[in-house]
DNA sequence: ACGGTCATGTAAAGTGTTACATGATTAC
DNA sequence: GTAATCATGTAACACTTTACATGACCGT
């Protein structure tokens, strides 16, 4: 699934301008679809060309026109055919687990810098899930509830295992060396 | 961080063939680094151009001819100091939360399937997990043993997500208009 | 004999990221 | 006035994916 087809799952909900459709981007999808202007308006423009979606430049009293999408019957019916033959992968990309894999090439400042900014990420995340549910989380579909929780239980499972886990790289003291209790990962919350 | 600096690390701990390093892709890194053979053998060319890493055509009793690569000094201290110019960016690309989000736009058998597809396959890969920490798991460097730990954390986590808060679109019975104790989400194991 | 694994690559197409370029409107 | 936000795009570059192409070795 590419950025095109995004882009017009979110005209199905509701008409949106390009600034717009990067906000949603960086709103609702942040967890688990990036996208810029750069893959986004070259989207649209051939989204237009192809029938699936159209737009009048509105001039709005006052204020500078814009490009107002709008998805025709023929794109809602594409967006409809995509979502059922879309592949349900889940691909992760994390520099984060590489430099934590070979943890013992690298001084222990540095991995104490890398886990804190990580876990600041990811509360800065939570935080902005809440005050997304906060403010709209009561008019949420299905979907978006389920989504919405879905990247909260995973948000907290990795703040909570780090936490808990984090002594594994830091610890350079060695006294593990026996594979004593202490070396046992914890997984509970 | 690319293909080529994940192969150069791969090196850093043990010679290897391309081969071999697709296969330590596809165990090890499996969980948050993807890579084919296409991204890897121009890698690895690009890398011995460079000379950070070399190899010696060799000729294995009985054997036919490969190619063993081996990391050079100057590309160990790359590697490192890549490590430390790497910002620990996570990235999800996920197709699945993707349908998730748009669920009342699917017909709810194609929304189990999809539900199903991935609990398999969350399963399988904690499968693999466990075989691997079964069988070499004892010799797991902290990293090793903290990224193996996190992603079944990760994974154990989404599981149980998946398995607790499927009916919130899997139900269209819609006996929740008046949003009642029933549509709160669960988080807990 | 046959299927699976080992083993190495190339080429084209598709995609996304980044930097650049511009300028109006709004809130303080 | 000035900084932030709204708003739209282009172009070059980097990177990955996919398909293609080939063939030896090993176990049964």
């Amino acid at each position: 699934m590419d950025v095109k087809t995004l882009c017009l799952g979110v005209l199905c909900h509701c008409d949106a301008t390009g600034y717009d459709i990067k906000k949603h981007f960086e709103s609702a999808f942040s967890h688990f679809f990036l996208a810029g202007y750069g893959s986004i308006y070259p989207a649209l423009a051939e989204l237009t060309e192809r029938g699936l979606i159209c737009c009048d430049a509105e001039s709005r009293a006052g204020k500078r026109e814009r490009k107002l999408y709008r998805v025709t019957e023929e794109g809602r019916r594409a967006f409809e055919d995509a979502l059922c033959a879309t592949e349900p992968r889940h691909k992760v990309r994390s520099e984060f687990l590489v430099l934590l894999y070979f943890a013992q090439l690298m001084p222990t400042s540095r991995l104490t810098e890398v886990l804190d900014q990580r876990l600041g990420e990811i509360e800065a995340t939570l935080g902005q899930l809440d005050t997304m549910e906060r403010l709209e989380g009561d008019r949420w579909s299905p979907g978006e509830q389920f989504v919405g929780g879905f990247g909260r239980a995973i948000l907290e499972a990795s703040r909570n295992y780090i936490r808990q886990n984090r002594h594994l790289v830091e610890d350079t003291t060695d006294s593990g060396q026996t594979s004593g209790v202490s070396d046992l990962r914890v997984n509970a919350v």
